[in-house]
DNA sequence: GTATTATTGTAACAAAATGAGACAATAGGA
DNA sequence: TCCTATTGTCTCATTTTGTTACAATAATAC
């Protein structure tokens, strides 16, 4: 998790206690699956983009609105999909040094050393349209290879790994391609998402067959790539699977 | 949700506040799906059983420690599915009532009355081992069929809608029917227990290939049931399969 | 005993989905 | 003009699933 707005009074009033959010943003840059990652100033620590709950808003509101602090999208795909509640996953001295790097007086925000249950969801993002913006503790926000993650703090290994997981699930269910590939794609990029979620090979023409046979995308012109080899078509999803883009 | 252990003083500082668990107990009778359901002292107010969790327990703890206590059954599979987190869920109306039938000084409980967000779980039981205990503000609780609830508290329908989802996506993947039958049962009712989470008839042989196909089961003696025809034989789940009796 | 009945286990064949190659089409480079 | 890498599609083999059929059989009726 992490606290925003702390310079401005971040108190303790305003919001629910011992109770987080913390989100996995996945973006695809056409190769690679990538999430966001704050680093903390002069900290060294790498943490997930979080936060807390105001007493006066939904869950998903709560979510939804730091979500479009950090990349500046509306309307973003959102998932929930765990909630931790473990006794060891809170890191007091950590959360202290963060405190400290920053200026803030600890007694002010003692609240933020105890205890804390973490909702944990996961968005899909358009790699292209996003330039994240760090929180008011961090002093930067970076996208990370999923498989080039940094030593992150707390339990966030672990809810990156489970939210790759659940996403793998949701893979053929919730068309995910769709939120993380611009409007129109080629084949192969659509292929490329399946494969770095599955962490697996596909064979071409197989995947190719499948996906067409769905009868779920539209085609449209093709795409000249200036390469030396016959040029691929681009697709789009269809509207009418418009209502797989969830944004809660 | 629902308190425990109030007349003994639940108080405040004990609990996370604002933070409540709710749980869908699924059980199988043989025929359809059931859940268990509370019915509070003098109110015809129907809930899922739930609880609070301890400042110094794990959340998985505190919902084994209710799930334990509602009917005496340790090692049981649960699972977390979701966390309601909505403004409008809580209904503190209803929660005074239940203060008030139960005998309870409002003032010394008004922080029940407050918003809470609910972490969901079912749990998946043999229905034939449990007594279900009502807790200590309810006068009963009982077993329904998944398509003849009472109605329910606050959001407590749309809980059961969800449980039921989910269970549905984990049907294939998560071995279901181990844990809601008896170790020993017939082909038919392993199947019965597909169709009722499904909400759809399966084809006898066709099922029969299939999960013979997975390698998934031992064969034992046969179950001679009085009836006037061939006798089935009873199965069992290999024992090499028990990795799927998760119990957090 | 013997025929009857309902259900079970399995085989047999058809239909559909998937795996694995092959091949023609083609955009740009040599 | 030929060459190269990639794309779209087709074919055939393999696997999985749908559908039907049928023999086996435990109790009952006679």
């Amino acid at each position: 998790m992490s606290p925003k707005k702390i310079s401005k009074g971040l108190n303790r009033e305003e919001f629910i206690e011992n109770l987080s959010y913390d989100s996995v943003i996945f973006g695809f840059n056409g190769e690679q699956l990538k999430i966001l990652i704050l680093e903390y100033h002069n900290t060294g620590l790498f943490a997930l983009p979080g936060g807390f709950v105001r007493r006066n808003e939904s869950l998903d509101d709560a979510v939804k609105r730091g979500l479009k602090e950090r990349t500046g999208l509306d309307h973003i795909y959102l998932e929930q999909f765990h909630t931790f509640g473990g006794l060891k996953r809170s890191d007091a001295r950590a959360m202290r040094r963060i405190l400290e790097k920053n200026g803030l007086d600890i007694k002010d925000h003692e609240w933020m050393l105890d205890r804390f249950l973490s909702i944990a969801y996961y968005a899909l993002i358009n790699y292209e349209k996003v330039v994240p913006i760090p929180d008011a503790l961090s002093d930067s926000i970076n996208w990370y290879a999923i498989d080039e993650l940094p030593p992150l703090m707390m339990d966030h290994r672990q809810i990156v790994a489970t939210a790759l997981e659940v996403l793998r699930n949701n893979l053929e269910k919730k068309l995910v391609g769709m939120n993380l590939l611009p409007s129109k794609f080629t084949m192969k990029q659509l292929q490329r998402v399946y494969e770095v979620i599955l962490g697996e090979d596909l064979r071409r023409t197989t995947f190719q067959r499948r996906l067409l046979g769905m009868n779920i995308l539209d085609r449209h012109e093709k795409l000249f790539q200036g390469k030396a080899h016959k040029a691929p078509y681009l697709y789009s999803f269809k509207s009418s699977n418009t209502d797989n883009i969830k944004q809660l």
